[in-house]
DNA sequence: GCATTATTTTCAGTGCTCGAAAAAAGGAAT
DNA sequence: ATTCCTTTTTTCGAGCACTGAAAATAATGC
C-alpha cells in the first residue's frame, strides 16, 4: 500500500498538482498557478515548461491585456487538441455517445432510442462500437487521437471492472462489454455506475454543498443510488450501490430482480403502478412502463386519487426507510433526488422526511438536507465528463520528461 | 487534496515505509529492509542511521549469527522506551486500561468493574482519567514517555471525535472524553467506536482473508458491526457504523434507543429475551439484562424449547436482513461474527444465511463467507494496539532530521 | 594469519524544489 | 523616440533525497 518515493514522485505529484489546479479553476497564469498551487515560481516555470514541451498544455493565444502596468500575463491552458475521450451512456431509453476534447468541449454528440429490435440485431459490445465509428466517420481527426473510452451503465459490474455481470436491462446482463471495445479501438475502455456518477455530478453541479458526502438518488424505471464521498477523486469504486434493491420488507412486493421486498418494487415505475392498480401477486412485474402512464398516475394522485396517493405514499416509506438504513452505514450530509419520479416528490416526501427524521442517527446529528432536482442526464454527464478527464491528467501524471518528445526552451 | 511535493515529503515517506515494515514484519537487518520496503541499500542507511539517531530505533542488542559466513546482519527494532500509549477500553461491563510501550508491549493493566455506583460518583471522563492516574503511579518512569490515549467507546460521536453525542451506556451520552483527559495528561488522545476496532482487529487476527472488506459483528447487550476497507490504514473514518439502530422492520419491536423495530430489538439479548418471553409492548426494554438469563435462554432453545427457537429465528432474521441491505450498499467479503451472541449462531444461522443469500448482490457474486469468534477482547485491544502505534509512527514521520536531536554518524 | 563472504557505509551522479536575481515585455512619462 | 517602471517569467546556485557502485566492516573457514 504504502510506496518508495523519490525525486520522479515527487515531480509527478507536482505535474498532477498543476493539471489538476487547471482543471478546477481553469486557464490562468504562471504567477496564478504558483500561489494557487503553492508551488514556487521556479518549479512552474520548470513543470510549465516541460508540460508545453509534450504539447498537453499551451500557452494562452489571446491575452487579454487589461491596460494593466507590467508585463502581461500568458495563461496557461489545457492544449484541447492532443487527445480526445468518448462518453457513452446507456439506458433504457437511448443510447448517447459524446466525442470530447482534452479541454472538456463538446465535439460531436449522437443519440439513438433504445428499441427491441436493436438488442435483437447486435450485442451490447458491438452497438456500442458500432456507435463510435459513427463518431469515428464524422471526425476522423479527433478521433485520430482518442485516449480514453467512458460508459455508463446500470447494474452490478464484475470485479474487474470488465462487464456487466447483471443489469436491469435484461439484454445486458451477463454481457462484457470493455474487452470488445478496448479491442476494437485499442484504447483505455472504462464502465461506470450510474448512480455513483450522478452523486459525483451533483457535487460538481451544487459546489455550495461542500464537503460532505453526497447521496444521490435516481427514481425512475429503476431505483438508483450513488455516493459521492468528499476528497476522493471519482476514481474511488466506492459509493456505487446497489440501493433499488435493498430489501424494504422481508417476503414483500415482488421486484423485477427476482426477489421480493425491494424498494424498487414499490418505488420504481413499475413498482407504483402496481401497488396503485392492485395488480396480483402472481403477475410477474412488467418489463418497461410507458411513461405516459406513470405521468398519468403522477397526476391522479395529485388530483387527489386515493389508491393513487397510497402508492406514492407506499414508494416515499421505500425509499424513506432505505435511507435510513443508509444512514446507519454511511451517512450522507446531503441527498439529491432525480429522474423522472423528481416530479413525484411532493407526493412522496411526508413519507421519506419521516423515516429519514425518526432514526436514531438522524435524532442525534439532525437528518441531512434533500433538494430535488429534476434532470439526470446533466449531471450523469457532468460526473462522467470530470471523471474522464482526471484520469486522462492522471495518465500525463506518469510521463515525466525523457520520453522522447522535444522539450521546447 | 492533493498538495506540493518536496524533498522533505520524500523523506517522510520513506521513513513512514520503513517504520510500518518494521511494524508489519517485526525486527530484521538494513539488507532486509532494503528488499522488503524496495528502497535502495544506501537509502536504508540514511534513514535507519537517521531514526537510531533520534532513538525511535535501536540496533539489536543480541545478533543471532546463525554459524553463517559473512559480516553478521544486526537487526533493527523499535525503540520500545522511546514513548508508551494507554489504551481505554469500556463497555458495560468493566473499564480496562492498558499500558504499552512504543514495540507494542502490554506493560500494565488495570481492570475495574462498571457498577451504577461507578458512574453515580463521577462523569465518565474523571473516571478514565483516575484510571490512568492510576498506571501513572505504578508505573511512573513509562507515563513520563506518554504520547497518546485511545478510548474504545459504543455510540455515535461527535463530528470532531471529542466526545459522544449519544451512547448505550446512558450515563456516556453527551459526555465529552477527549478534552479532559486530554487536559489532565497533556498529549494525544483519541476515540474509537468499538465495531471498527474489532473489525480491524479481525483483519489482524485472520490475515488469510486477504483484501477483502471485512464485516465484524458484535452480538450481546447490544448489536454493533464495523467494517475494515482494505489499503486504508485504522485512520481513516469510515466503516464505523450503527447497524444495531437499522431498521429492521417499520413500526416493529421497541428498542432500548426509543425508536421502533431496530436490529438491536430483536437480536440484542434483551431483544431475544422480549420475544422468547412474550413481553408485553408498553413494557420499556429493561436497561440490562443478567448474563445467565441469555445463556438459559440459549440453553433452553438448544434443547428445543420452542418459543426460544423461535426467538433466535426472529433475532436471525433482524441480523441476516440487515446484512443483505449492507450488501447493497458495501458488500463485505467476509463476516466475522463476535460477542456473547456468537455462542447461539447455531440457532440463528439458517436465518442470516438464508437471508444473506436471497439478495441480488449475493446471488450475482456470491454470498459473503461467514465465521464466528466467540471473544470480542482480544480482536478490539488488537485494532486499537496496531491503530495507535500506527498513529505513533505518523508522528514521527514528519520529525525529520533537523529538530535538535543529535545524529548519529 | 589470510582468503572468503555477507552486511553496511560511503561516494559520486542525477533530479527536484526553492529563494534570489536576472531577463523579458509592455505601458507611462519625458 | 527613448527611458523609466512595473509585473511576469526564467535562470542560477544551494540544499536535499535517492540510486548504483565501490569501499569498508566484521565475522567464518582453512
Amino acid at each position: 500500500m504504502r510506496s518508495v518515493a523519490d525525486a520522479d514522485s515527487v515531480r509527478r505529484q507536482n505535474r498532477g498538482l498543476v493539471l489538476s489546479t487547471l482543471r478546477r479553476l481553469g486557464p490562468m497564469s504562471r504567477t496564478q498557478l504558483a500561489s494557487a498551487t503553492g508551488l514556487s515560481h521556479a518549479s512552474i516555470s520548470a513543470i510549465g515548461g516541460e508540460l508545453i514541451g509534450q504539447a498537453i498544455l499551451i500557452d494562452g493565444d489571446a491575452p487579454p491585456a487589461a491596460g494593466l502596468r507590467g508585463r502581461p500575463a500568458v495563461e496557461v491552458r489545457f492544449n484541447r487538441h492532443i487527445c480526445h475521450a468518448v462518453i457513452v451512456e446507456i439506458d433504457v431509453n437511448r443510447v448517447r455517445s459524446t466525442l470530447i476534447d482534452y479541454a472538456g468541449t463538446l465535439v460531436d454528440r449522437t443519440e439513438i432510442p433504445v428499441t427491441p429490435e436493436l438488442f435483437a440485431a447486435a450485442r451490447p459490445g458491438a452497438i456500442i462500437v458500432e456507435r463510435i465509428r459513427q463518431l469515428e466517420q464524422r471526425n476522423p481527426d479527433e478521433m485520430k487521437t482518442l485516449k480514453i473510452i467512458a460508459i455508463s451503465v446500470q447494474g452490478i459490474l464484475d470485479r474487474a471492472g470488465d462487464g456487466l455481470k447483471w443489469s436491469p436491462i435484461n439484454h445486458m446482463s451477463g454481457e462484457s462489454l470493455v474487452t470488445p471495445i478496448r479491442e476494437a479501438f485499442g484504447v483505455a475502455t472504462t464502465l461506470h455506475k450510474r448512480g455513483r456518477l450522478l452523486a459525483d455530478g451533483a457535487r460538481l453541479l451544487y459546489p455550495e454543498l461542500g464537503d460532505q458526502p453526497i447521496a444521490a438518488v435516481f427514481i425512475g424505471s429503476t431505483v438508483a443510488m450513488g455516493m459521492s464521498m468528499p476528497g476522493r477523486g471519482a476514481a474511488s469504486d466506492s459509493g456505487a450501490t446497489e440501493f433499488g434493491h435493498m430489501n424494504h420488507l422481508p417476503d414483500g412486493a415482488r421486484c423485477r430482480c427476482g426477489q421480493r421486498g425491494c424498494i424498487e418494487a414499490y418505488a420504481a415505475d413499475y413498482g407504483v403502478l402496481r401497488s396503485a392498480y392492485g395488480v396480483p401477486d402472481q403477475v410477474p412485474p412488467a418489463a418497461t412502463v410507458p411513461a405516459a402512464a406513470y405521468q398519468e398516475l403522477v397526476h391522479l394522485a395529485q388530483t387527489g386519487r386515493r389508491n393513487a396517493i397510497h402508492a406514492f405514499n407506499l414508494a416515499g416509506r421505500a425509499i424513506g426507510f432505505g435511507l435510513s438504513r443508509l444512514m446507519t452505514i454511511s451517512p450522507p450530509g446531503h441527498i439529491l433526488i432525480t429522474g423522472p419520479g423528481a416530479g413525484a416528490f411532493e407526493l412522496m416526501r411526508a413519507e421519506i422526511e419521516s423515516a429519514l427524521r425518526d432514526c436514531l442517527v438522524s435524532r442525534v446529528n439532525g437528518p441531512p438536507t434533500i433538494t430535488v432536482h429534476h434532470d439526470e442526464r446533466e449531471p450523469i454527464f457532468q460526473g462522467m465528463l470530470m471523471g474522464t478527464l482526471d484520469a486522462l491528467d492522471r495518465t500525463y501524471f506518469a510521463t515525466v520528461s525523457d520520453n522522447g518528445i522535444a522539450r521546447v526552451r
